[in-house]
DNA sequence: TTGTGTTTTATTGCCTCC
DNA sequence: GGAGGCAATAAAACACAA
């Protein structure tokens, strides 16, 4: 343990200087004037060699000053530096001791709060990207809502209006849209087109054949007489058994848009060819 | 002038290293 | 076991608004 007595902290008091600061003062602490107040820090100058005063007493600036450029150079302090500081500033060595650690602790607090300044600025940048991508991600999912429901109403219509043309042609024309839709996302992901539409009719050939629907784009007359509400519940099915078979991409997708699981599943489901590019 | 917040100097207790 | 470092804290010195 090391300590010290009583000696060694009044040999620091009695090495004090007055500071700058202190001399600055126009009047005393206790209020007194300038000349009184001097007289009494002579005396209690004096009386130190006699009295344990109790009073800190800061460095002057020269000796602050000196210390400083000592810490630039180096942050710890060897016996011996500390030695021949003490000595050339007229201090304890304990007292240079002091200064250095305390000096430290300062250091270390302003280094923390860079680090944290830093750190805050790195989060508030991607927190703007991110926001930035959240606002397109929705506008492009109401985009996207809005298409859907477009499309809804012209197959209605064309179901009441034309008895010739059979609804699933209209279905057909979107799934065009739809197959445009796997085939970007192939070529964007270098894979052949032909693959992507054998996943899709495997797929289709496993689950919605059953209902009737034939999904081969060029042989689109063999559905007898859906409903566009059952027509819609086909997409929906085959979009769904569609994002089946582009997972791969819709994990790549999800880790560049930060869409969210159900944003892309709602992507994976509308019809239309995506035009993204993050 | 005074109350209050901040800075600086110093102490204490604990820990690690040799 | 002593020396030295560090964190927590006390207390004096200082700055400043009201």
């Amino acid at each position: 343990m090391k300590r010290f007595g009583s000696s060694e902290s009044l040999g620091a008091l009695v090495s004090n200087f007055p500071s700058k600061e202190e001399g600055k003062l126009a009047k005393g602490k206790y209020g007194y004037s300038k000349e009184f107040q001097a007289m009494l820090d002579s005396l209690e100058q004096e009386d130190i060699g006699e009295e344990m005063s109790g009073k800190k007493r800061r460095l002057s600036s020269e000796q602050v000053k000196a210390l400083e450029r000592s810490f630039e150079v180096e942050n710890k302090l060897e016996p011996e530096r500390k030695v021949k500081l003490a000595e050339e500033l007229g201090l304890q060595p304990r007292q240079v001791a002091i200064w250095f650690q305390n000096r430290r602790a300062r250091w270390k607090t302003k280094q923390l709060e860079r680090d944290y300044s830093a750190l805050k600025a790195d989060y508030d940048g991607l927190k703007h990207n991110y926001d930035s991508l959240e606002r397109q991600n929705k506008a492009l999912a109401e985009k996207l809502s809005q298409l859907k429901a477009k499309l809804c109403t012209e197959g209605a219509e064309s179901n009441g209006s034309a008895k010739e043309e059979s609804p699933i042609s209209t279905c057909k024309s979107s799934e065009n849209i739809e197959v445009d839709l796997f085939k970007n996302l192939k070529t964007k992901d270098g894979s052949s087109d032909s693959d992507s539409n054998e996943v899709l009719m495997k797929e289709e050939s496993n689950g919605n054949s059953s209902l009737g629907y034939n999904n081969n784009n060029n042989n689109n007359n063999s559905i007898s007489s859906n409903s566009m509400v059952n027509w819609f519940q086909l997409s929906e099915s085959r979009s769904v058994a569609a994002g089946k078979g582009f997972q791969g991409q819709l994990v790549r997708m999800e880790e560049q848009s930060l869409f969210t699981t159900d944003d892309s599943c709602n992507f994976f489901s509308v019809d239309q060819a995506p035009s993204l590019h993050w």
